[in-house]
RNA sequence: GGGCGCAUAGCUCAGCGGUAGAGCGCCGCUCUUACAAAGCGGAUGUCGGCGGUUCAAAUCCGUCUGUGCCCACCA
């Protein structure tokens, strides 16, 4: 595209008139790894600053909440690098067992083929070839991205040394006694046919049906309500509370089963509530929790009436039906009998899905293997209480201790092939043996292993050591362990912070795992609500890096990033950020056109005009300011405050303002261009981390080094110059003003007009270049003729308007600011009156109204002076 | 049933005791030493309702309404 660049002087670098970021990313990215930027040294003098990344599930791609999160590790770890910490980012990815078996076990499902036809040793080895074959997909996605991860440290849940891990803590928890096995009621999943925990369990409101049923005989009867009939088969009570009178003479006695032969004690239990439903409770403690619960307290039998799937196992008529169609056949027989009290009412309660198929859960008693978490999440619990660990934002503490404070024992055996398998082995004289990872398993004849692998978030737990080489004293490990800040979503806290918490605190001698938890919200559309893939609102982060770049994707992210909250994020405000990187690379490119540069010393302040002072001032408070928003993790506030220095002061009113030293030329403009150069590179810094190509592209090209990656994070000189900034406001406000009469006069932006300046009241003579520039004015020839008069921070502007003034419409302007001027005055003078408030008041807060006052009181004897000015019409 | 949060411009959100803000959208005018993905100017809000504290409340307290999320063994 030729005619789309623009000629040049020979000595700067041609760039076309628009940012094309996709020719750019590609490339920078991989000149990053293969130059080793993000690879960490364990032996570097320096400090270390490490984040883990929260391995994306290996069946995983990459979405928006994903590169929301990826953005903002990656800006973290980049500022950190120019800090001159050793900073690391370790990737890696998380086996996921259901998730990846059931993606493996639907690929054989369309080969008409189960696991079970392979048997465990081919069907494992299959979701290897399909992990190598198909697996991390994000990974690939996050170079797109422009994650600055240590590749060369890449980890799997499932490598070696990561399940060398998994099995060290077992033996250890294991001889701690804080893993046992035990047989309780526990989530079955009966698709996926396996045991899950507590939190893996989805609860949704789904209409159910409560039907009545009398159980009993003659005397002595008494009706339940349940809405789960079929495990009426595997009662083996009835429950009611004890201090319950109608049922009363029923305590003690046993009372007939309907549909079975069977009778059944009643017994007196206060967990049961007198005014829910008839206040007789059937109990199965087979297949219901509470029911179990009642069960153990009674000393009742357990009665399973399902198999695995879900179908009863109970000979008679209902033998071989789904607990569905259980259901409502049992409840057909009952009717037929004439035990259905009331008709059924419809009944909408909450039921537990399981949180990978969906499937309704069947709660089903089954021995498992548990962790005793009671002085785990003591202790996880303790670390943030004592300060040791810190959770941002705060307030989300609350939610951790509600959770580690409560926290039930974690049922971590699961059904399944895909994971780590439980290191124990069961003898043929019912012994058990748990064995270390440098232990032989026991030999001889009727020793089997136990056929469970344990929960996925079993392994990520370790996660933050077991990648450092735990449980080997790897430099790794000692170098960057514990690691700094842990970044995820809140919707993970209990899932995994508390576990990876639990398990630092105890494997590492009470060192936690990371010193922050900065906790994210989620990724919305643009109206706040969620994205779903059912519903398309779903976007692919790729199809928007592909359309605006991938820095206008982060930038966006980060620019929504307030601490906890969720992000909503729309198409239109990626397109803003590409704009944004737009203006970054013209204003980059008017800089190098007009030789900015960086070499050189920047000359002292006395030798630099009040427009060079007042930017450098900006810009160092800028560099403060984006310090204090990084390290208190407000991404939304950060970019905000750098957008709006960028684009408004530097590339607005310091380009701008410019413009006039260098068609000036000479020695001032050299020392423009230097200032310029100076501030551009502090910027594109400042940026870098959030923006890493654009600044990558322009920095290189500005500055001649060699990468932006490994430059040094700029740093607040404390240059302040308060008398400088005041003086640019000034300039600021008489340009703004006079530009808003030309408009309101409907002059064209364009269109010259004589005019006469008096600047000699105020400091702003030196700008009367750039006051006539950027206003265009020119010079007053003979005959000129003021039509209007304009009077503005003390400076006069007088223009020729050749009698073309619209004296209404000005007369109008000017009646309207006076008013709010005169509004002004007297709230001010009213608050100056107000002996309470004088009283009362901060220093500062009175100063401010005194300021405020005497501004109102010189607008409007500058608004009055314009309005005498104006031609009586 | 418990807990937490949110209600501010058309939309998404900042501000959290001293003159109501941003981005996008909207209305004008413009190719002007980079950038029309731009520039300049403009309009737009009884800061959810009602009480209270205070010299001063979008900001603190109470209450109501609406709304979102988390937890819980709602037969």
């Amino acid at each position: 595209m030729t005619e789309n660049t623009q000629q040049t002087p020979d000595s700067a670098p041609e760039l076309p008139t628009q940012y094309a970021p996709a020719a750019v990313e590609g490339p920078l990215y991989e000149r990053w790894v293969e130059r080793g930027y993000f690879t960490a040294d364990a032996k570097s003098d320096k400090p270390a600053y490490t984040i883990v990344i929260p391995p994306p599930n290996v069946t995983g791609s990459l979405h928006l909440g994903h590169a929301f999160q990826h953005t903002l590790m990656d800006a973290l770890t980049r500022r950190k690098r120019m800090q001159g910490f050793e900073a690391l980012w370790l990737p890696g990815m998380d086996h996921a067992g259901i998730a990846t078996q059931n993606v493996v076990e639907r690929e054989l499902g369309k080969e008409g083929v189960s696991r079970h036809d392979l048997g465990r040793e081919a069907f494992t080895e299959r979701v290897w070839q399909w992990k190598e074959e198909y697996g991390g997909k994000i990974l690939g996605q996050m170079r797109r991205l422009g994650d600055g991860v240590d590749w060369s440290r890449e980890r799997f849940t499932m490598d070696e040394g990561l399940s060398k891990a998994v099995q060290t803590i077992f033996k250890k928890l294991y001889d701690d006694e804080l893993i046992y096995r035990a047989e309780r009621i526990i989530n079955w999943c009966p698709r996926c046919l396996t045991a899950i925990s507590d939190i893996e369990v989805e609860y949704q409101d789904d209409d159910g049906e409560l039907v009545s049923i009398t159980y009993g005989e003659g005397e002595d009867t008494l009706v339940v309500a349940t809405t789960r009939a079929e495990t009426m088969l595997g009662d083996t009570a009835v429950a009611v509370h004890p201090d319950d009178e109608r049922y009363a003479h029923l305590i003690g006695k046993r009372i007939k089963l309907p549909l079975t032969d069977r009778s059944i004690p009643v017994v007196a239990d206060t967990h049961v509530d007198p005014e829910f439903g008839t206040g007789a409770v059937k109990v199965t403690p087979a297949h219901d929790p509470n029911d179990f619960a009642i069960g153990q307290r009674h000393g009742l039998e357990s009665m399973t009436v399902m198999d695995e799937r879900g179908v009863i196992t109970v000979h008679g008529p209902f033998l071989g039906l789904d607990r569905f169609e259980a259901r409502s056949a049992i409840v057909g027989a009952l009717r037929a009998e004439g035990r259905i009290v009331a008709e059924k009412r419809p009944y909408v309660h909450s039921v537990g899905h399981c949180s990978r198929c969906k499937t309704t859960l069947e709660p089903r008693l089954s021995m498992q293997w548990w962790v005793k978490v009671e002085p785990l999440a003591k202790a996880a619990g303790d670390a943030v209480r004592d300060g040791k660990v810190q959770i941002h934002p705060a307030d989300m503490s609350k939610r951790y201790f509600d959770w580690v404070d409560n926290m039930h024992d974690w049922c971590i055996s699961r059904q399944l092939w895909w994971g780590h398998r439980i290191p124990v082995w069961y003898g043929p004289d019912g012994e058990t043996v748990c064995v270390g990872p440098d232990e032989q398993p026991p030999a001889g004849e009727g020793w089997t292993q136990d056929p469970d692998v344990l929960d996925t978030w079993f392994s990520s737990g370790l996660w933050p050591f077991s990648t450092l080489g735990w449980p080997e004293k790897t430099p790794d490990l000692e170098k960057f362990y514990a690691t700094d800040v842990l970044l995820t979503g809140h919707d993970i806290i209990f899932f995994w912070v508390a576990r990876m918490m639990m398990f630092g605190l105890y494997a590492m001698d009470g060192e936690p795992p990371f010193h922050t938890i900065a906790l994210t919200g989620l990724v919305r559309d643009q109206f706040g609500k969620k994205m779903s893939k059912s519903s398309g609102t779903a976007v692919d982060p790729l199809d928007w890096m592909n359309e605006y770049g991938s820095d206008a994707v982060r930038f966006t992210l980060a620019k929504g990033a307030n601490p906890g909250t969720d992000v909503p994020i729309g198409e239109d405000w990626v397109q803003a950020s590409r704009n944004f990187a737009n203006k970054i690379w013209n204003a980059t490119r008017f800089a190098l056109m007009n030789g900015a540069t960086v070499e050189g010393e920047l000359p002292p302040a006395e030798e630099l005009s009040a427009t060079d002072r007042w930017i450098l001032s900006r810009l160092n408070a800028a560099i403060a300011e984006a310090d204090a928003y990084y390290d208190d993790y407000q991404f939304a506030k950060l970019t905000d405050a750098l957008y709006h220095f960028a684009w408004d002061e530097v590339f607005d009113w310091y380009v701008e303002l410019s413009k006039t030293t260098f068609m000036g030329g000479g020695e001032p403009a050299k020392v423009s261009a230097r200032v310029l150069g100076e501030v551009l590179d502090v910027t594109l810094r400042l940026l870098h981390p959030v923006m890493p190509f654009v600044t990558e592209a322009l920095w290189t090209t500005l500055t001649g080094k060699e990468s932006v990656v490994v430059a040094d994070w700029p740093k607040d000189s404390g240059f302040r110059d308060a008398g400088a900034e005041t003086e640019i406001e000034n300039l600021q406000q008489v340009i703004t003003e006079v530009r808003r009469f030309r408009s309101d006069q409907g002059l064209q932006p364009g269109q010259r007009v004589p005019a006469k300046l008096d600047l000699s009241g105020t400091s702003l003579a030196a700008h009367e270049g750039a006051i006539r520039q950027l206003l265009r004015l020119q010079p007053a020839e003979d005959g000129f003729h003021a039509t209007a008069t304009l009077t503005i921070a003390g400076a006069t502007v007088a223009l020729d308007l050749s009698g073309t003034i619209d004296v209404e419409a000005e007369r109008k302007r000017l009646a309207k600011a006076l008013a709010a001027a005169e509004k002004d005055k007297a709230q001010c003078t009213a608050k100056l009156g107000n002996e309470a408030f004088l009283a009362k008041a901060a220093e500062a807060a009175v100063e401010k109204i005194r300021t405020r006052l005497s501004k109102a009181e010189a607008d409007i004897e500058r608004i009055t002076a314009q309005l005498e000015g104006l031609p009586k019409g």
